[in-house]
RNA sequence: GGAGGGGUACCAAAGCGGUCAAAUGGGGCGGGCUGUAAACCCGUUGACUUCGGUCUUCGAAGGUUCGAAUCCUUCCCCCUCCA
């Protein structure tokens, strides 16, 4: 029978790869099992990148499996080549710990923290990854690693296809994971890994590890990479990460991300990135797409977010976008009355909403008919915006495009 | 260690003494169409500007010249072939 926890892994379309699924699938079955995602800490956050991972988490839990957060404070040190087609910068000691900090933060809000059984454990690799010694590692671990082997990883293996350098110090990443993953079987009794698709490699270096060294088995999984509709990978816009943290996204541009869902995703997300049933989702009805982009943005806003930043996002959007007027999501940026009185520049107005990157480009948009204060087309870039402007109220609305708005607020 | 080739804007890639803020493509941004979608079409894409211009940019630093992305010197980095 197939266990419900891998039956629904791959009804939400989370399924890759798995090194043994049937036995996997037994393991499973026999009870409490503990899994483990590493996550990189290379940001100060995590973004829209890492939700599958999360989710994949979130799903263990639901079915009654602990889940093991690693948080890479040692692996992030060396940095993983895969997918990279250059060294990574390398971060101090503080960033890092810093960044792990900020994003164990973000399983708090994804996962459940007060059911004793299933509750995560939160690692981190540099504990033990920082006291191993060089010469006992290499007999004890390098030995299971032949250097043929290694080179006919994706990961050296493009690199050194394009004759791009990787270094020593990247050659071992592949090693340390297997290590953790050993590491964990060891002292948590954790099976399974679990990890995109680019991980796969690593996964299966771990599994053969802990056979080799243990006699013991080990399980691996992975996600697909997910790639867009329109091509682009998942995560990353060009107006910057979708990062899963309000102070660096706003719950109204994490929202908004979800509801500009191109068409073809949009039942794709649903099953990965809300709690709805699968079977649900599926009797849905695509006629209504819009319908649906606005579920699966609240929907998946409330997962982050909560209840309450969703729903004010949501009458915001609708706001702005039915009804050509405000909310109180927007961003406010105050302006001190005397300021008016006097009159400011639009072009100085649109800087300080920091909607704009330079004076140039506050310029060029007006002239491609770009800038509006309340919903008015703004044609001379020599305009100045007064009191009267504001048409008695205390605040103004300015926008960039159709989608980019500020609101501007009177102070005294 | 020897012999060549190269580093240009967000990316790719032209330019190889003035007409170069730098062709072209991609991406981005804005407009149109629409549904806050996709596709398509148009405009735009260094900064500042009193719209006359001004300033900073072509790996780094010097030099030649009235004038340099373009020529010379040194340095740094990358690649190809040989050892």
């Amino acid at each position: 029978m197939e266990n419900s926890f891998l039956k629904e892994f791959k009804d939400r379309e989370y399924f890759n790869q798995c090194t043994s699924f049937s036995e996997l699938d037994d393991k499973l079955n026999g009870g409490k099992t503990r899994a483990y995602i590493g996550f990189d800490c290379t940001a100060q956050s995590l973004h829209v990148g890492s939700l599958l991972q999360i989710m994949c988490l979130r799903l263990l839990q639901k079915h009654g499996h602990q889940p093991i957060v690693l948080l890479g404070g040692g692996t992030t040190r060396i940095g993983d080549p895969s997918g990279k087609e250059e060294t990574r910068k390398m971060l101090s000691e503080k960033e890092i710990e810093k960044n792990i900090k900020n994003i164990k933060s973000i399983f708090q809000t994804f996962l459940n923290t007060k059911t004793a059984k299933t509750k995560p454990i939160f690692v981190n690799n540099y504990k033990w990854l920082s006291k191993l010694n060089y010469i006992k590692f290499l007999r004890d671990i390098g030995k299971h690693f032949t250097i043929n082997k290694m080179l006919s990883f994706d990961s050296v293996k493009l690199r050194l296809d394009r004759e791009q350098s990787l270094s020593y110090m990247e050659f071992n990443y592949m090693i340390l994971q297997a290590y953790d993953f050993l590491e964990l079987r060891k002292t948590k009794n954790c099976v399974l890994q679990i990890g995109g698709s680019d991980q796969w490699g690593n996964i299966v270096n771990g599994v053969d590890l802990i056979k080799r060294h243990l006699g013991k088995n080990a399980y691996g999984l992975t996600t697909p990479l997910i790639t867009l509709a329109s091509g682009a990978k998942m995560g990353k816009t060009e107006k910057g990460a979708i990062w899963l943290d309000k102070k660096l996204l706003s719950p109204f541009d994490y929202w908004q991300f979800w509801r500009n869902t191109d068409d073809r995703d949009v039942i794709k997300f649903l099953k990965m990135f809300t709690d709805l049933e699968v079977k649900k989702i599926e009797e849905l009805s695509i006629s209504d797409i819009n319908s649906l982009k606005i579920l699966l943005a609240n929907e998946a806003t409330k997962m982050l977010h909560g209840k309450e930043a969703t729903s004010k996002a949501e009458k915001t959007a609708k706001n702005i976008f039915e009804k050509g007027s405000v909310g109180e999501d927007l961003k406010t940026i105050k302006i001190i009355k005397k300021v008016l009185e006097q009159g400011i520049s639009i072009i100085d107005l649109a800087i300080k909403s920091e909607l704009f990157l330079s004076k140039s480009e506050v310029r060029r948009t007006i002239k491609n008919n770009g800038i509006k204060i309340n919903n008015q087309t703004i044609e001379d870039e020599n305009k100045i915006i007064l009191i009267s402007n504001f048409e008695g109220k205390d605040y103004l609305k300015l926008s960039h495009g159709k989608k980019k708005h500020v609101i501007i607020k009177i102070i005294n």
